[in-house]
DNA sequence: GTCTATAACGAGATAGAC
DNA sequence: GTCTATCTCGTTATAGAC
């Protein structure tokens, strides 16, 4: 891995752990393991690197919904594993970044918004058409819109990260996201 | 309102929408129209002021909650008038403080956290015993423990505040929310 | 209880040598 | 591309006068 790369892998991982005010150059170059003044011959500014970092989380979500989409599965099997997603977030002891940018949202610089408001339309996006397909597949019973589904899924996701993160309960969390999938792929 | 408690309110505001670490006393001084070491006489330290806020942020929690109970109501409407709150703080463009704070954790004084665990345990609380009192009054079909709904309703409402205030879609909001209602209170 | 003044530190950022 | 050295500003917090 180039510098600029981990630069970018310790830099996610502090704004996902600690927020993007929660962290300064100085964390990320004592874990990367060179000077600060450095790492600005790689990200200018600070708003640069959180550009940067929208673009790269945004792609790594890409690939992970490639990734399930390839799957030879069901709908509901998709889903499962959307939601191992945050499983596995909260594992790591990390919120979702753009989960965590969006609750500071007003500190940032606006250029980083555009980015973070499309990550969650394409989260969005993809649920709805897995929603839909298993809606012709039969396996789920959905009253209302298969958008408006998709947006509890990720509302709930997100918050019983953010919960299930700060109370330590994630017990708590495998119960809410089991009985989320539950409820769409209908009780017989 | 005394100086102590304009503080608070200020901080309260200034915490739900920027965030612990996206707001200094300068902030607060500002507003409340006093000097920086004046704010120090009410509140030591900062983290002395997290911990206030926490206390006031319940007790202001508990009022709400005693109004739905009071409320000649059914237990689809105490639901309803829950999401209300949220709702609320989505058209002050605020966070849930306590959501808010959840985001940053790792970065609080340890102090702050017992009341922070103890906010979203009373929620869950409050919540699985509407839903466990609808279920009597034959108002909701719930596959799953009530606990576990109570969960999903307060996770899906936390998050879907948090990407609403960011995307600016209040709209989503609205149908988020009377989704997760209908889905409780069944579909016929 | 509020003020001015200041301490002590950490932040993001820059200059220029190597 | 990384370094040392430095700048400027904002942060929490304190001392002591009024």
């Amino acid at each position: 891995m180039d510098t600029k790369e981990h630069i970018l892998s310790v830099a996610q991982k502090l704004v996902q752990q600690r927020g993007y005010n929660g962290f300064s150059y100085a964390d990320i170059a004592e874990q990367v393991g060179i000077r600060k003044a450095s790492l600005h011959h790689h990200y200018a500014t600070k708003s640069e690197l959180g550009i940067a970092l929208l673009v790269s989380y945004s792609a790594q979500l890409d690939d992970e919904l490639q990734r399930i989409n390839a799957l030879p599965a069901k709908a509901d099997v998709k889903l499962a594993a959307y939601a191992a997603i945050f499983r596995g977030s909260l594992k790591a002891e990390r919120m979702c970044m753009v989960g965590m940018l969006a609750s500071e949202w007003l500190t940032l610089d606006p250029a980083m918004l555009p980015s973070l408001k499309r990550f969650f339309e394409r989260n969005v996006e993809w649920l709805t058409e897995v929603l839909a397909e298993g809606k012709s597949q039969n396996l789920f019973s959905l009253p209302g819109s298969a958008a408006d589904h998709a947006r509890i899924l990720l509302s709930a996701l997100q918050g019983a990260l953010l919960i299930a993160r700060a109370t330590g309960d994630h017990a708590a969390f495998d119960g809410t996201a089991s009985l989320l999938i539950k409820s769409i792929t209908g009780k017989g």
